[in-house]
This record gives structure tokens, C-alpha cells and sequence, in this order.
DNA sequence: TTAGCGATGTAATGTTGTAACGTTCATCGA
DNA sequence: TCGATGAACGTTACAACATTACATCGCTAA
């Protein structure tokens, strides 16, 4: 298990799109879906990491999201385990990790696949996300015409926010 | 000195654009005339480390670039003061930093004002960069339109260079 | 039963980035 | 000449992010 998605996989799922986005406890239930699709199991210890990265409206770092979780379950959980379910979220697509900041931040629509427009705020820190296929694609396209394979396009854009601006 | 060029020096400056790309001797020239038309001066430390940048073919972490100058000059020159001079050709447009490899590659067009987009081969870690303006300009008129000010786009694509395909 | 396997724990270590403060050197006005 | 100022760079220490190797636990197929 643990595949990446063929790359076709956007290009044909991409053209009728809901872009529908979960909150709370409707997020949880669409990500242990996701998970389960994928053959991997939703255990515990992955409920409660993909429970406290929802709770975050900023980027979490593995080490953030190794402490709440740590409290949480009143054992310390170390880093290594909470990037080794993190790497294994971003694999199924029920997380994503911000380039520009070292850090993750779930899925709001997890089992859609789709290239996402992250914007992160230089001074409060809250990530929004925007979804744009036709932009998105046009990079997937440009790089491909520049002779890239299995691309995995990272688009961020760091700036202020409208409540900080 | 050391100011962000106001936003709207994209905009206009990019209608008419030659995106001449300079190498070698050539390049460090470039750079230098750059930097002392920011008001900064070339030093023979940031004189070293520009050289230093522009021989990798990949992004370099600022420890590849303290280990290298410190050799050239025969004199432990530490990441700090290295991650200093980064920070500067950073925000002089003099080199670029790679968010998603943790690492600074060299601006092949100092003194040219504009997003690029970077193609890093995940398995032989070299970089190239597309300019496609009308495309860069689009994710920053996205993330605009979404309330977002001052926007630094970060656009990077991971992949398989068409060598290593 | 037990061999295998997936998930998690533990410890150590490696890599990347920043903070605080000191030294050197050029410039400049008193 | 002298001391003040400021930029560049040095030194040390530490914080933040990430990976590696190996151990343990529990489940299940042979
Ligand atoms: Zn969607
Ligand atoms: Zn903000
Ligand atoms: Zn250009
Ligand atoms: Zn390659």
C-alpha cells in the first residue's frame, strides 16, 4: 500500500469537481474514509494525530502536534512517530505539507485529489487554501513541457492576510 | 537600504522583459552591479559565497556553502555568518531561496524583478527555473483576490528531471 | 504454536536555523 | 589626534526540524 496516485489520476478527475470542505467531526469521519480506502487502518494513535492537526488553523509542526497529542494521551509521544504518521497522511492525501513553513496542515477535503494553493500569513500564521485547477494545471503543464515527470507541483504564497494586512 | 521592492515593480516591470540569463564570470559581475545598485556593499566574504552559490547545479544548504568558503579561504567560515549573507542576496534578489529543499540556489538574473518557477528533480536534486509570467502572475492575483497583500509567491515543482526519467 | 507483519516505542544522531554578543575596521566630526 | 558611530564579520550557544536503527507489542496465517 502507500502508492502515490498515478498522475493521470488528476488530469481525469479533475475536470467535474465539488472542492466540497469538511469541518470537524464531518473531517474526521472523510478521513478515516480515506484512510480505510487506501488499506491502511485508522488506529488510535492516527485518529487522535489527524484529531489535534484539524484543530490547528496554522501550519503544525510534527513537534506541536507531538506535544498536544502527547498530552492528550498522558504518554509522551515522540517526534519520530508523529512524522512517521504525517509522512504516511500526506501519502493518502489527508494532509498536506507546507514547504514554506516545515510544517502540516490537514486535509479539508480529503479523497479529493487535487493540487492546492496554500496562502499563509507572514504575520498571524493562519494558512487559507484556494483551489484553482486551471492554474494548477498550467504549472503541472509547464513543468511537464520542460521535460518533468511525476510532477508535484508546491504552490504556496506567503503574504499578509486580510485581517493583518 | 535592504527594502522589499514594492509589489507593483512587478506588475511593471514585467511587460517587456528579456529574462536574459547570465553564467560564469559573467554572472558574478551581474550580481555585484546588482547589489551595489541596492546600496550594499560587495565584500570579498559575499564576494566568495556568491562564487561559491553559483557553482552548484542544485540548491545548496547554507552549511554545503560554509563548508565550501571556508575551504577557499582556508579559514572556518560559520553557517551563521553564511545564512547572514543568504538573507541579504535573498532580499536582493541576488539568490533564491528553495523552500522546498531547505536550500539557496543563485538568481541567473540579478536586477530582473520577476516570480520564478522551480523545476527540482527529486532524484538527481538539480534545478532549473521556468519564467512564465502570465502563470505567476495569475497565483498572485489569485492569492490577492482571496484579501491577501504584499504576496511572495513560492512556486516550486518536485519530479523526475527528464534525465533521470 | 510460532513465524511474519504492521504499528508503535525508544534512543541516538543529523540537519537546518537563530539569538546574543564581541571584534574589527572605516568614517567623521570635535 | 581622539572618541563616536555604524557596517561587516566572528564566536558561541542553542533551538527547531528531521531521520536512522533497532526494540517491542499484538494480531493472524501457516
Ligand atoms: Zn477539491
Ligand atoms: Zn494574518
Ligand atoms: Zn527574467
Ligand atoms: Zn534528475
Amino acid at each position: 500500500m502507500i502508492d502515490q496516485p498515478h498522475p493521470s489520476a488528476y488530469i481525469t478527475g479533475m475536470a467535474a469537481h465539488h472542492h466540497h470542505e469538511h469541518a470537524g467531526a464531518s473531517l474526521a469521519q472523510a478521513a478515516e474514509a480515506a484512510l480505510v480506502d487506501a488499506g491502511e487502518q485508522w488506529t488510535d494513535m492516527r485518529s487522535d494525530i489527524f484529531a489535534v492537526l484539524a484543530t490547528f488553523e496554522k501550519p503544525a509542526s510534527a513537534y506541536d502536534i507531538a506535544d498536544l497529542v502527547s498530552q492528550r494521551r498522558g504518554k509522551r509521544v515522540a517526534p519520530n512517530s508523529v512524522y512517521r504518521i504525517l509522512d504516511l497522511f500526506v501519502t493518502t492525501n489527508l494532509a498536506r505539507r507546507v514547504e514554506s513553513a516545515n510544517a502540516y496542515i490537514a486535509n479539508s477535503h480529503p479523497g479529493c485529489l487535487h493540487d492546492c494553493i496554500f496562502l499563509i500569513c507572514d504575520s498571524c500564521g493562519t494558512a487559507t487554501h484556494i483551489d484553482d485547477d486551471a492554474l494548477t494545471m498550467s504549472v503541472r503543464a509547464a513543468a511537464e513541457h520542460a521535460g518533468f515527470a511525476q510532477v508535484r507541483p508546491v504552490i504556496e504564497v506567503r503574504g499578509k492576510c486580510a485581517d493583518c494586512d
